[in-house]
DNA sequence: CTCGTGCATGGTT
DNA sequence: CAACCATGCACGA
């Protein structure tokens, strides 16, 4: 542009009329050259010819020509090499080191000779497979504009540093060029606190550790200059940790970067992809190669979650191990899966597309790892077909994971190591997060070879864990992140506060995990029988304080097998604990203490006692209303009464006053009995029954999992208005809402279907899938049918046993498999809609006792209640089908009416 | 019956 | 809303 008449070429200047379009500047516009020169430059003898005497010259490490590499003219003639050194890039097409120089911008932009570079990177994708792993992914596919800009930031950025490798393999002002989005990048680096060392990169201008290092240690490790790329997103860097930085101080410092390398999916790995098309996050199209652009992820960024965070110390471990280059690629915390006996490693989608060789077919290939200890492992890494997607993963780790003794929770890095292009696995405990701030952690933990270490670490969190992780070793830890329904969110969150955080300490991440779940993302709150049991206790007797408000309705969710109630339009009341108990004269009542005299008081049982509560408060009995007044209870009886502190006696208690109540099992009896999970006598039967059920685990209390077999369990009276039984009323009330909604928006399709299968149910006992069910369902709830149960079964026990659970093996026993939660999922075979017609039974049994529909009204809306499914609830029990003709005249929409109304 | 495999599901992001 | 991915789970060995 400044010179359209003049020769861009400064050893010539030649003015000229018409120019010739020479190299790619970094302004996006090409060289205007003379004649001579372009000739010269499309001959690929520009520097030959002007550039004999400049300094940047160096030797193919393969055949030994003389290449320029200090300027962007010959840029793309070469290949820096993983070991160091250059190659050209006819020998590198014959090494199948076809990988762009990283640092540079792709040579396609610059010379003519794109087209051939591009054809070398698309024919690199299947021999990536077999060969050095893509890691490095090509340089930017930016097009021009979007490169100048960067080029800019980061040349200035560069010189500014001026200690960048880059710098210092010489001039090259295009290198920077390459980086796309560096500023972006970096930000993300910094926030994904890579700091260690992020070269200081481009952001503030530090170039990190390589700033203190002598310019050839840069030199040493050409891959280090690999940095930039496409998209940033990856936060991968080189860092040089080799035979030049090795020596040098452990800290950060020492370590030095090269830069942050986006990995972002390079063409090969878009390609294979067939995915996005990218657009990386400057936004900048990837013009590298048609293939990469078709595939074009755009969004490639890898999570923050999977940036590697690691230390230093690390760093060296790793470096201990090869001598040589580290480029951290990226982590990835274990989820309970991944550590599991399965021995499969789920592998972030883009990660295993940007870093592990490209797979076409679902079979993959073997790829070998070394861990820290340099032992070598063999995984297969593969791919399964998902969701027009695919799911990348890495069999065979486990092995590898019990070696170096990791948990659901703990980390596990994955790092290239430069000259031999071999993939290192190091790992960081999980329990090490939280305190080490330095690099121990990190040390122990990608150090398999710090077995000593970890082991200690792990030993922490075996203790935690040890039933499960005892048998299965690296079971899915479920005790780690407890209930964390924060664990999950917590993650996002830190990563975020981790962007911001500065570079410092990689480790703060550990603190993000520590706790956390397995698995950034767990959803599923984990944790540990104990734990569990812990918090369950806490829970209940959280919710034994409280009362419901005026507004009455709560709504009850279920959290892992926890009923929480959730009072949303008052706040519930707090009310003073108490144990309820049924008179000599068969009347509920409670025992309050009195918080003065701690002598304990009887009330009605419908009393609803403030937190603090003295005997002068006691209105029923005017006689003890003083705390002078002599307790009732005698010793003995107290001691019977009173609840322990341990879950064992908790666990008495509460069964004792449950079998104090129990009378005969009738419908609110089953809705009793599936919410006894509050009774600590349940909780011993929640692992059995967890065992039966794959979805729950080992402690898992849910209401599917702690329903006792038919039979068990301590029974309620229809009147029992002990916290479980309240609790079962409340989802009851729940089920009938959600259930009535639900009804109301199938109601025209039901009504249909009804039509349709109503012959053969009469004939079926249990057909949880059927879709007439929901019609059955709502019959159920007619009055008259109603009625009917209410002879036929109310008041004998097994009815419910034998009707509704027919279709199970245990009579009264829900299946774990149900899935409550899927509507049209159950499966014939599936008992899911045992728990549901148990439910329904007894709610509608219940309701007959009640006799008042005002609950179902009070309920806002259906879904509080977290654990049953609304179109299970509408499952026709087996009773009903026997009540056919009772039911089944019911269109959907009335009996969904009905139901509520006729209660 | 257990285990491994491959795919499906659905919660999260 | 779609992609991701943790986990479920059917099926075969």
């Amino acid at each position: 542009m400044m010179s359209s008449n003049v020769c861009f070429n400064n050893n010539c200047k030649e003015l000229v009329e018409k120019t010739r379009k020479g190299w790619r500047r970094r302004t996006g516009e090409f060289a205007d050259l003379c004649d001579r020169c372009g000739s010269a430059y499309d001959d690929g003898k520009f520097c030959e010819t002007f550039h004999l005497n400049s300094s940047g010259w160096r030797s193919c490490e393969s055949c030994g020509k003389q290449i320029h590499c200090g300027c962007i003219v010959s840029f793309h003639t070469f290949v820096l090499l993983d070991a160091g050194g250059i190659e050209c890039i006819s020998c590198a097409r014959k090494s199948f080191i076809l990988t762009p120089n990283p640092a540079w911008p792709p040579p396609s932009l610059f010379l003519p000779l794109q087209p051939e570079r591009i054809k070398d990177v698309n024919n690199w994708n299947p021999i990536a497979g077999s060969g050095p792993v893509p890691w490095r992914q090509a340089p930017s596919l930016f097009n021009g504009s979007t490169i100048q800009n960067e080029l800019q930031h980061k040349a200035s950025f560069l010189e500014a540093t001026g200690s960048i490798n880059m710098l210092s393999l010489g001039e090259r002002p295009s290198a920077s060029s390459s980086e796309n989005n560096i500023k972006d990048s970096c930000e993300k680096l910094m926030n994904g606190k890579l700091k260690i060392g992020l070269p200081g990169t481009l952001e503030n201008g530090h170039a990190g550790l390589n700033r203190e290092e002598p310019p050839k240690s840069c030199i040493s490790g050409p891959r280090q200059l690999s940095y930039a790329n496409n998209d940033l997103s990856a936060p991968s860097f080189c860092l040089t940790v080799g035979s030049a930085c090795k020596n040098e101080p452990t800290d950060h410092s020492k370590v030095s970067v090269s830069v942050p390398q986006q990995t972002t999916l390079s063409t090969p790995l878009g390609k294979q992809l067939g995915g996005h098309a990218k657009v990386d996050c400057a936004g900048e199209m990837q013009v590298r190669n048609s293939k990469t652009r078709g595939d074009g992820r755009g969004k490639h960024h890898l999570l923050p979650r999977y940036w590697p965070r690691i230390s230093d110390q690390e760093l060296q471990q790793l470096s201990g191990v090869s001598n040589s280059v580290i480029t951290p690629l990226f982590e990835k915390m274990l989820s309970a899966s991944d550590a599991g006996r399965i021995g499969r490693l789920v592998l972030p989608k883009k990660c295993a597309e940007a870093y592990f060789p490209p797979i076409s077919n679902p079979e993959g290939l073997p790829l070998k790892m070394q861990d820290l200890k340099g032992k070598e492992w063999l995984f297969q890494f593969r791919f399964w077909p998902n969701n027009n997607s695919r799911m990348y993963v890495l069999e065979g780790v486990t092995p590898c994971i019990q070696s170096m003794q990791l948990q659901a929770g703990d980390i596990v890095t994955f790092s290239r190591i430069e000259p031999e292009g071999k993939l290192v696995m190091g790992c960081r405990k999980a329990s090490t997060i939280t305190a080490d701030q330095g690099s121990e952690a990190c040390s122990s933990g990608n150090g398999v070879a710090a077995n000593g270490n970890v082991s200690t670490k792990s030993t922490k969190f075996s203790e935690e864990v040890p039933a499960n992780s005892t048998k299965k070793g690296f079971s899915s830890i479920t005790h780690v992140a407890a209930a964390d329904s924060t664990s999950a969110r917590a993650e996002t969150k830190v990563s975020d506060d981790l962007v911001k955080e500065s570079l410092g300490n990689n480790r703060s991440i550990c603190c993000k995990r520590k706790g956390s779940t397995p698995g950034s993302k767990s959803k599923r709150l984990r944790i540990d029988n104990e734990d569990l049991i812990e918090l369950k206790v806490t829970v209940v007797q959280a919710q034994g304080l409280m009362r419901p408000p005026s507004s009455g309705a709560s709504t009850v969710i279920v959290i892992e097998g926890c009923e929480i109630e959730e009072y949303e339009q008052d706040a519930p009341i707090i009310g003073r604990p108490t144990i309820p108990q049924i008179d000599h004269l068969g009347e509920k009542i409670q025992w309050v203490q009195c918080e003065d005299c701690f002598k304990w008081r009887k009330v009605p049982d419908s009393a609803v006692l403030p937190s603090r509560w003295i005997c002068s408060e006691n209105s029923w009995d005017p006689e003890r209303s003083v705390c002078s007044a002599v307790q009732e209870l005698t010793a003995d009886h107290l001691r019977d009464l009173l609840p322990h502190n341990n879950k064992a006696s908790k666990k008495k208690k509460t069964s004792k006053q449950e079998m104090d109540l129990v009378e005969h099992l009738d419908g609110l009896d089953a809705l009793a009995n599936l919410a006894i999970l509050e009774e600590g006598e349940t909780l011993p039967a929640s692992s059995q029954a967890t065992t039966k059920h794959p979805r729950h685990r080992p402690g898992c209390t849910c209401i599917v999992c702690i329903q006792p077999p038919s039979g068990k369990g301590p029974k309620h009276e229809q009147s029992c208005d002990c916290i479980v039984c309240k609790s079962v009323k409340r989802r009851f009330k729940t089920l009938m809402l959600k259930r009535e909604k639900k009804l109301s928006e199938k109601e025209a399709e039901a009504e249909v279907a009804c039509q349709k299968l109503q012959p053969p149910l009469a004939g079926q006992l249990l057909d949880a899938d059927d879709i007439q069910e929901p019609i059955e369902d709502a019959g159920h709830f007619s009055p008259q049918h109603r009625e009917l149960n209410n002879e036929g079964s109310v008041d004998d026990p097994s009815y419910l046993n034998e009707k509704k659970f027919s279709a199970s093996p245990y009579k009264g026993e829900i299946d774990l498999n149900a899935k409550p939660e899927r509507d049209d999922e159950l499966s014939p075979g599936s008992d899911s809609g045992s728990m549901m017609r148990i439910l329904q039974d007894a709610a509608e049994q219940y309701v007959r006792h009640c006799g008042n529909g005002s609950f179902v009204g009070n309920q806002k809306n259906g879904d509080g209640a977290g654990e049953t499914n609304p179109s299970n609830c509408v499952i026709v029990s087996g009773s009903h089908q026997t009540d056919v003709d009772h039911n089944r005249p019911l269109p959907i929409g009335t009996a969904a009416s009905l139901a509520p109304n006729d209660q």
